[in-house]
DNA sequence: AATCGTCACAACCGCCTTTCG
DNA sequence: CCGAAAGGCGGTTGTGACGAT
């Protein structure tokens, strides 16, 4: 389909709002409400482009935003949601009710990504907000059954921290199906994901891994166990409904129910134990979320073969 | 004082999805 | 269902401030 330009140069002014600027867009917004920015330039007497004036007014001028200043706290949080989200800024802003999207990720360039080498976190496998990610949102923020069986777009064959690769896959499988996480439970874990989910304890964690291969040896491949977990592809989750009912119904799904409790292989809980040895991310987020998937998937790991 | 490099922030651009007639 | 318009998102660039040389 052939888009028009969103914005024409023709005559429209580019660079640094005035305060005049500034002051006809708050007061052509505050009469009018947003919205229509296409012609809201012209309607204000604005020598902008709709879209200049709509990012303007929603990163800087909306009334309640909160900028710089940020607090270790924050900081803390922003890395950890990178860490599960990828660039998915406007996903990790929703967890900022007073930032926006833009902010944050102009923060995490200035200030945060330096801290990834102490973190162990590779900056280059911020893939999973991809704007060439193919997902739909229902009103909900959830996800359709068709959409979350959509395949992930192919990671680029570069050497990477395969287990934050896999963290991120999942992440972003996961929030592809029932939207963002909620805030965190004070230790960064995934389990706050579903609503009486309970934190796993070291020995449940050993109890999730038997439909994936597993290793062969302590020095297991990278890309053997995150391809593992991929190859069950996830494609039969059906995790629409199951959400709408969890969500609508809080008390008709038993946690329990999460399907992982016949299984004991323990291998690929240590090959992961090996790797995260910060606290930005530890790997019960990785069992939190191919448990939360698992919660969703009863075929994920009901079965010892590697067919989901 | 002048120049250069770095940093932080604001803004733009292109692409995608959603909405609506 | 189709296509155009609108909105949204993430990547990238532009620019001014500031410090080092």
């Amino acid at each position: 389909m052939r888009r028009t330009p969103s914005c024409t140069s023709d005559g429209l002014k580019k660079g640094a709002w005035t305060p005049e600027e500034d002051q006809k867009l708050i007061s052509y917004v505050q009469k009018h409400g947003e919205g229509g920015w296409r012609s809201l330039p012209q309607n204000a007497g604005l020598q902008r482009c709709g879209k200049s004036c709509r990012f303007r007014w929603t990163n800087y001028l909306k009334p309640g935003i909160k900028r710089g200043d940020f607090t270790p706290e924050e900081d803390e949080t922003i890395i950890k949601l990178h860490a599960q989200l990828g660039n998915r800024w406007a996903t990790i802003a929703q967890h900022f009710p007073r930032r926006t999207d833009q902010e944050i990720k102009n923060y995490w360039h200035a200030h945060l990504k330096k801290r990834l080498p102490k973190t162990r976190i590779d900056p280059t496998m911020t893939t999973g907000g991809s704007s060439s990610s193919s997902t739909t949102v229902t009103a909900g923020g959830t996800k359709t059954d068709t959409e979350c069986a959509k395949q992930q777009p192919s990671e680029p064959k570069t050497q990477r921290s395969a287990t934050a690769l896999l963290l991120n896959k999942l992440a972003t499988r996961v929030t592809q199906c029932v939207g963002p996480p909620r805030p965190f439970n004070g230790n960064g874990t995934f389990f706050h994901l579903f609503p009486g989910c309970t934190a796993p304890q070291s020995s449940d964690n050993n109890n999730i891994t038997d439909s994936l291969t597993t290793p062969e040896s302590g020095n297991a491949n990278d890309e053997g166990v995150l391809n593992d977990i991929m190859a069950c592809e996830f494609s039969s989750l059906s995790c629409f409904d199951e959400l709408n009912n969890w969500q609508n119904n809080n008390e008709s799904v038993v946690p329990g129910a999460i399907q992982v409790a016949n299984h004991t292989d323990s291998t690929t809980v240590n090959y992961h134990e090996g790797l995260w040895d910060d606290d930005a991310i530890d790997d019960h987020m990785i069992f939190d979320t191919v448990r939360s998937l698992g919660f969703y998937d009863s075929n994920l790991f009901s079965s010892s073969d590697d067919s989901p």
